[in-house]
DNA sequence: TCGCTAGTAGGACAGATGTACTAACTCTCG
DNA sequence: CGAGAGTTAGTACATCTGTCCTACTAGCGA
């Protein structure tokens, strides 16, 4: 059986950069919801969600109060409240209320889709951007691909076939090849609709 | 040269999509900001930026004034305003201060990205989603691709080839490629990694 | 009923892709 | 200095891809 996941939250980019989190860390049906009514007739459905994931401010929404009528309505269903609100009386609240873990927006997205990983397989996670010390912006992971790597990834993303990227590189064929396999093994993947996918979700393109 | 874009809001889900929606719409170096000093310190440098989009709410940015101080330094930047706040008066006094645009995070990301593309373009765009009647989620720009496509592009964006594809949906490979084919005209692409690409760019995958 | 679209299946063919080798050259690091 | 990594270039071979073509079926709206 394929699990259902919930996503509700107002704000449209938000839900999408969740649903690219989750979809990165499990398969199954999203569901994206924008109100609290829409979170009632969605959860009223069967079958029940495997994974709810809350904005804490969003129209209709009681906080801790609805938490707590959800959780009692899925006891098995890993709950998930993500907010604005950063602190840790509130996410201490939502933790009480039922939840199985509480994120503010304000850290970095790998920080997040860890924290929504561990708390899928069971775990309790409160995950706050004061529980980092980093106020910079967080590079994105796989910097350290060897700059010709990154040179046939990007063309790559662009759909153009070995020998535009030789021309654009202006670098034999072969070599572009050469650079592709190599690429293909530091990722991971054996085709190049992967090695996009893989790009993609990292943030590359 | 390429234009210097800078993004300044404080949550890097939502950097990141802003700036995956920029990037569709034009080139250009994407500076991401976490807060004010940083914020400050960027516009300091040298180029001045093309495109500044700031977070109407974010540490220690004063909102009217720092916008019209913005605007005192750069007369010919598009500044934009992202806003979790959705009313026009609040949109109305930052267009004041001199803001090109004032955008609700509450709108679809493809009317997010009108916007700011009409923005960059020389207009003065005011979006909220009140200005839309639309109180349900809004759909994807493709979820008029027709079901068995959406099925293999899913398939494709995770690497898979026409064979695997064929026998997750328990079809002939023939008939798969027959669907790509399709799909890349749909697509407006012709080979698999570009139709990736596209995917990712609609937030698909 | 007619036309249209979607889905299914296959043939033929040119070209692209991916792997497994070899073999240079240039770095840097120990 | 030698080992390793990165970049370059090539060969050979099997497989996959993408297009153009036909053909049948089912459903939907005019």
């Amino acid at each position: 059986m394929t699990d259902k996941i919930i996503i509700a939250d107002d704000h449209p980019l938000f839900r999408e950069g969740i649903s690219r989190i989750i979809r990165r860390i499990m398969p199954g049906k999203i569901v994206e919801v924008a109100d609290a009514d829409a979170l009632w007739s969605e959860v009223a459905l069967q079958p029940s969600p495997t994974v709810l994931i809350l904005d804490l401010i969003f129209p209709g929404f009681e906080g801790a109060t609805s938490v707590a009528k959800l959780r009692k309505s899925y006891p098995r269903t890993a709950i998930i409240v993500i907010s604005m609100n950063d602190e840790k009386s509130t996410a201490n609240q939502m933790m009480d209320a039922g939840a199985n873990g509480f994120i503010s927006k304000s850290v970095a997205p790998d920080e997040m889709m860890r924290a929504v990983k561990q708390i899928i397989e069971g775990d309790l996670v409160r995950c706050l951007s004061s529980d980092f010390a980093n106020g910079a912006v967080k590079s994105a992971p796989m910097d350290d691909l060897p700059p010709r790597h990154m040179d046939v990834l990007m063309r790559l993303a662009q759909g153009k076939t070995n020998k535009e990227i030789a021309r654009d590189l202006d670098i034999s064929p072969f070599t572009v090849r050469a650079h592709m396999s190599a690429l293909f093994r530091n990722l991971g993947v054996s085709t190049r609709s992967a090695a996009v996918a893989v790009a993609a979700q990292l943030g590359l393109i």
